[in-house]
DNA sequence: ATGCCGGGCGAAGCCCGA
């Protein structure tokens, strides 16, 4: 069981790099951010020619969230919790089984929050501690989950190419870190850094500055595991080719496999 | 680097992203 996500950065913009990733690499949940697009917007029929079902939360013109699937998932949440008036599309949760179990995937976009010391950085710290609210929920079941997404968070100096680049950004605030944190030591498990523990790991170069050349990434998209999923981890990828293709997105896609038996 | 590029909206220039 193949479980992705990918920060797309509008799916009209990606339609054609995405139907060719879902066909070759197969995923059997994905989850995009950014789709920038509503339902009327989307292009629905070319990832459903490639063999996916689409739900969709949109909104015009920025953020939005998809997950895909090419079997049947229940979709049982389109926010987090106490969601309040014109929440911005940032959540996406589904369940489908598997013959090791029912299986969540929770598709996440996170707030960015910069700048600090504004609203947008409450916002942030806000919308992590509604996700930590949520993930104690869902752990209360013992059941196999993914949550996963653009987290934009930079876990540790070691995920990102110049941390005194980013000493004042809200990726690396000690508020972001923690809450992080608080969110792992629940009992999840970061895929990537599950199986692959050293050295840079980015999943997203900015366009500019020659970022993608200089190899000057961040890791900021995530898989974050329960134990009932992370026991079943056996592999984990990032697809980084899809930085160097035409028309790329700045983040790439990340994977984990789950062997549900 | 106080957004250098890229995308949305909407039809020029501004807002947003990390």
């Amino acid at each position: 069981m193949k479980v992705a996500t990918w920060n797309v950065n509008s799916v009209r913009k990606r339609t054609a790099n995405l139907v060719t990733w879902l066909k070759a690499a197969r995923p059997d949940v994905a989850v995009l951010q950014e789709i920038k697009a509503q339902e009327a917007q989307f292009p629905r029929a070319e990832i459903e020619a490639a063999g996916y079902r689409v739900e969709i939360v949109g909104q015009k013109g920025f953020n939005g969230v998809a997950l895909l699937s090419p079997h049947p998932v229940e979709i049982t949440a389109r926010s987090l919790p106490d969601p309040v008036a014109d929440e911005p599309a940032r959540y996406i949760e589904g369940r489908l089984q598997t013959p090791g179990g029912p299986l969540t995937v929770g598709g996440l976009y996170l707030p960015n929050g910069n700048p600090i010391g504004t609203e947008k950085f409450a916002y942030k710290i806000a919308w992590m501690e509604r996700l930590v609210r949520h993930t104690r929920a869902l752990l209360e079941r013992e059941e196999m989950f993914v949550l996963c997404g653009d987290y934009n968070v930079i876990p540790t100096d070691a995920d990102v190419y110049s941390p005194a680049a980013f000493a004042g950004d809200a990726l690396t605030q000690p508020e972001s870190r923690k809450a992080l944190r608080t969110l792992l030591n629940l009992g999840l498990t970061d895929a990537v850094r599950a199986f692959h523990a050293d050295g840079p790991q980015y999943t997203y170069w900015d366009y500019q500055a020659g970022a993608w050349q200089k190899d000057n990434g961040l890791r900021i998209d995530h898989l974050l595991l329960s134990p009932q999923a992370a026991d079943r981890l056996t592999a984990v990828g990032i697809d980084k080719e899809q930085r160097g293709r035409p028309e790329p997105s700045d983040h790439v896609p990340v994977w984990c496999e789950l062997d549900v038996g």
